[in-house]
DNA sequence: GTCGTATAGAAAAACGTTTTTGCAAAACCG
DNA sequence: CGGTTTTGCAAAAACGTTTTTCTATACGAC
């Protein structure tokens, strides 16, 4: 690789010049300029990103610490993040936590060396230790899915109660009058979120909530949510609608359903949450509470960048505004012909 | 941030007694050490990774060049790619190329700059110029996803010719007489091996195939793969089975049959290609080429790395095995009950 | 006692940039 | 024409490490 110094060697000036030249910054005349670029393309001379991040100070790269990359949600988040970054020139690091307080301090401790001008933390568990140390480093965080009561960390979340309490109400609408939830672990903060606003949103109309045979928690998985609507509808208590905090816990909510031979909506109302990108196509297609999560990534990037370049936040926690979208697995509806929406992504 | 200098100065020694002591080479007394240690542990002090980088020639970082990030068959691939990396104390940079081999060339000639170790393309087009630029650049690359004649880039890709080949064997054998192929664009190297592989095990059966009416190409997208078996469908050659090269196509194509009012399998066979992690949750479940997306990005990585350390590949080109997974869209079968196989992953 | 030889640590160069400072020459102004 | 300002470029310091080279002490062995 060529260096600064074998450019200005070859087109007869000093270093400074060439970085003059190439940065724009100092006076260079037009002849030596030229001569400079001559030399620079004469050599496929590129400066090095390490050399001058290390005068600079910062090196335009962004971490993303997130729980999984595979999941419909994350993806899209994912997708939100990088196009921002991406627009703006800054790459991104890309850090799998696995929802492992562990390792999202290690991925935060060793970020502090210099190598990312700021980071993005994705759904850090309710009291993680990260957000004490993300309040004691000076580097940029932005939390996105998380909020710590003590610690005022920047974040960006959707607006849980709002989602949970529509459905709620929604399914109550219909008349259902036992309505089973099966929520993801308590320790992530939108499952707490949701959590209350069901109870809240059930004690207002008047409906009883048995936290015993009307409540359970998975994991966000397929397999947890068939695990969770078989337990629930084998109970004494066997509901007539279940909301489900999760459309891949939906998905096998919906699975363990038809095993055990109840119809969907007839027998048993679905609503979920998110609206990934599948939940219009399982069968029936699924209700849910659609959540932005492409604009959840691209903001939270915004605001990082803002942190990064210096400038003041306009608002230092943004909610993001959730909307039930109902289809076939909440109610008879007429059956849609033709194609339903496209979508931009491939597969 | 405090350097190697404030370290030394509390400690009472020179700066390169400091880093010996942190990388464990030359001489240093177990006092020395521990004065070190305690001022390195006092300070908070981390060796900085961009002077470390600069010093060291290398950045303990890999970039990934990727069509897109929320496509289920890549966002696995990704995956298996961040695990290895991180298992070998390797970041991993996320760049999105929309297929767009002008984003393509724009990183790699961005990566040149020594902030990467090496590079990942994946699924680069055919002819794509990026491979004249990557055999040009002495900074380790592997492909994924491709290959290129002229060029020996090292690379992994799965076998398309054996999935191809395979699912139309099936579908011959299952009695189809007449099958339509809806593949992939033919500027992807996939597309066109399974293309090739699809003609050759036609005309070994002796079945002709009509380019014209039962061939279309769509562009992976869940709208290309309805709209493409919709033509198929109201062409005169209505066919009996349809091959998808591509899981997210399949179920466009699997809506516009049953919009169409074509039962699935008895009117119209379906077998996809991918087999993503939904597959088996369609309606019916989707029969489809089972290609290990997760390994492709380990494998692919694990090369990586043994390039960037100098050692020499056993084998510069990886062909990953594929196998034809036989659901309910291609011939009814006993309605499975249960749960069906559990996922790793969450969402 | 002098000579190797481990041991322990310091000094200084190097990695490839950017930036400050400095110094001419040219242009401008009265 | 003298002085100020602008223009054009070079020298050198700095960013924070690592690594080579060097010095110094202690320790045996001869």
């Amino acid at each position: 690789m060529p260096t600064i110094r074998d450019v200005a060697r070859l087109a007869g000036v000093a270093p400074c010049t060439v970085s003059n030249t190439l940065n724009g910054t100092g006076y260079v005349a037009k002849t030596t300029r030229e001569r400079v670029l001559a030399a620079v393309r004469e050599l496929g001379y590129q400066p090095s990103a390490i050399a001058r991040g290390l005068k600079l100070g910062r090196t335009n790269m962004i971490a993303l610490i997130i729980p999984t990359i595979s999941t419909p949600m994350f993806s899209e988040m994912i997708e939100g993040i990088e196009e921002v970054a991406a627009a703006t020139n800054y790459n991104l690091i890309l850090c799998r936590s696995a929802r492992d307080p562990k390792r999202e301090l290690t991925y935060l401790n060793l970020f502090r060396d210099g190598r990312v001008d700021g980071i993005i933390l994705a759904a850090p568990k309710v009291d993680d230790p990260c957000f004490a140390e993300v309040s004691a480093t000076t580097l940029p965080v932005v939390v996105v899915g998380g909020e710590s009561p003590g610690q005022d960390v920047p974040s960006v979340v959707v607006d849980n109660r709002k989602g949970a309490s529509e459905a709620i109400r929604y399914l109550l609408q219909l008349g259902h009058q036992r309505v089973g939830f099966i929520n993801g672990p308590l320790t992530v903060f939108d499952s707490r979120e949701r959590f209350e606003a069901v109870k809240d949103a059930l004690r207002k109309a008047g409906v009883p909530f048995d936290e015993h045979h009307l409540y359970v928690e998975g994991d966000f998985t397929r397999s947890s949510g068939y695990a969770a609507a078989r337990e629930i509808m084998s109970g004494p208590l066997r509901p007539t609608a279940l909301f489900v905090g999760g459309d891949t816990m939906a998905m096998g909510a919906m699975q363990a359903l038809k095993d055990l031979g109840f119809r969907i909506p007839d027998d048993v109302a679905v609503v979920g949450f998110d609206d990934i990108k599948y939940a219009q196509y399982f069968e029936p297609p699924l209700t849910t509470v659609r959540q932005p999560a492409y604009q959840v990534g691209s903001r939270a990037t915004k605001m990082l960048l803002s942190l990064i370049e210096g400038k003041p936040l306009r608002r230092k926690h943004l909610v993001m505004d959730v909307k039930l979208v109902i289809r076939g697995s909440s109610e008879r509806r007429r059956q849609p012909g033709g194609a339903r929406g496209t979508s931009r992504h491939e597969g």
